[in-house]
DNA sequence: ACTGGCGGGACAACCCGTTTTT
DNA sequence: AAAAACGGGTTGTCCCGCCAGT
């Protein structure tokens, strides 16, 4: 990595969990530079505006998040056990996700200044991302005769996201991480329902 | 009504869904008054801060938004018909949601600047009414012997809501209703699964 | 006194010790109305602009402060002697004006808002007043042989008047009741050098 | 001088006599900036608050006249001699300073605003080298025996500074130079009085 | 008739994201 | 790449007019 390069990443390290937490309207150029070393102009030397720079800050808070979820998912076993042990690892993560200000996805999905935005669009992109992989684990189970195959893959992963990061919502905001806990159960459930 | 009662509540009904769509650092004081024919006089003269006045909006949207989705299900009549009815609800008054900008709860409680406010009580009151409301259908319905005893009710409610919320938040971000209509048509099957 | 009048001098009552510590345009009208039960309305239906309230609240002060000043000069006696008791009742009184905020003629002069105002030229009329008093205490003292005749009164009052001004000042800034004092005692020594 | 220092002077040179014509809370950062080429953000990037911008001014303010004061005083010669030329000194200048606004310590002193500031620190901090630069006249002139042992420096210091500033708040309010020339007649003879 | 207090909108201080200069 | 300047935006306060209710 080039020296530019290197730069370039330290900020949007430092930028990253800043905007989770405040969101784009509410985080300003300072409030990344304090306690960085950082100066406007290396910014600006780096990302063309505020909103590149956030959303250059969404894709690193987005495949920190995801890394840390998939890490502790089996690559091979049955297609059941790791839906199971996916749904398990933001229960596992939920702490490590709490610190770095929460799931980037629903975060950035619900900051509402960035409608119509390429955020938005990074955004979208994520959600598919992770349906696509959700999908792609029923779609083998189905093929290797684990999960039953009159289920329709897209709308179980698409359940799937949307009880985790409505889970994720209700236990941030209450602070009850048993919320979360209720939902991967819930999940387990469904999950224990498809299987052949 | 008096007349300073009556400007406040104007002030509220046109700020509320300003705040609701752009989030509490989004939104300027000037975004209100904009087309609104508010003069900052009068705001300041009724909310003693953008805080107190964005507190009072998101109360008036939660009022707003329940009151449609609660009108629609009937007072009376069998529990599992009422809870699925107030699932569906959602999906009926999804375009009337969307147009005040979205679910209040959803929006205020990932609007990340209100953390340790008064906003963020509020939500927390709000999203503890809603489950009790739910929670008060389950139990007249175990009551009635409608719904099977050894649920709980609290878990369900927060099943239901988690599902609403997650939904609400994918159909509003990827513009696709049919994602809320998965997760009603889930919590259908759902409480079908808790029928007596 | 009528209601009206009553409630005309209330107000001033109230306002002259704020503008007297916060000066003209350190204060605002709701500084003045903040725990006297006045209302704005009470205020502008009495004084025509702040400017108005200013004046009579300059008026008010300076009556005050020499109302306590001259109370403690006897009426009758040797001149020299009332003059000394004058100077000195200053150093007496020193607490209570300075409750009061000091002394109306410096801090109205000094505030720098009023130039070209009505209060300048009250204030410049109220220094005028006090010369003449002394000036007529001199005169008097000379004519009956207490005071050197060839004294010019004029230049003695002013002398007077700007030794215990400049000493107010200094014992207020620098919290050193002690310069005050200074002052009043070289006043003694210039009143017995006129003495016959 | 670097270009930041630079800007910074300027900024303080414009601010200054402003600052001591209209007081503190009578001068708005848009009164500084009319007419001077200035916007906010270099004023704000130069200082931290309207108040840091003050004190700087009125540092700035106070060197400006002292040594328009002290520059017309020969730095040798009999302590007495140079007393009396101190005392002419401010008749001499009394336009030039009146053309700034005025004397800076009292202005500052009297403007109510800058109680328990960093401002009045400084006004009081000026009065005492003031203050010392006379005493140590005097100190000298009394060991060179040009001036009577059994004097008070510190006293007479204050006599003096005391009743110049008097003189210049009666000479700018009422108009009239001859009171700031009576005080430097009195300070004078004051001066006589003490020479061996 | 009068006064309490709501409303008006200009303006306050200060901060923002960004461009220009060094 | 950093520092400084820019100027329009932010929230909030100001003084004051004016109307509603007694």
């Amino acid at each position: 990595m080039g020296r530019a390069k290197k730069t370039r990443e330290y900020i949007i390290a430092k930028a990253a969990p800043v905007f989770n937490r405040q969101g784009f309207s509410g985080t300003s150029i300072t409030d990344i530079l304090e306690g960085s070393g950082l100066t406007k102009g290396s910014v600006y030397g780096n990302f063309s505006s505020k909103e590149e720079l956030a959303a250059a800050a969404f894709e690193y808070n987005f495949k920190r998040i995801s890394t840390l979820i998939f890490s502790s998912v089996e690559r091979d076993g049955n297609a059941c056990d790791r839906l199971v042990a996916l749904a398990g690892s933001y229960g596992v993560n939920f702490d490590q996700v709490s610190e770095l200000g929460g799931c980037p996805i629903l975060n950035a999905a619900t900051d509402s200044d960035d409608m119509n935005s390429l955020i938005r669009e990074k955004v979208n992109r994520s959600i598919e991302l992770w349906k696509k992989t959700i999908v792609s684990i029923i779609r083998k189970g189905q093929e290797l005769g684990e999960i039953k195959a009159d289920i329709s893959a897209e709308d179980f992963a698409l359940l799937f996201i949307l009880n985790i990061e409505g889970a994720l919502m209700l236990a941030k905001t209450m602070d009850e991480k048993r919320h979360l806990e209720l939902a991967i159960s819930h999940i387990t459930s469904l999950v224990d329902g498809i299987r052949k």
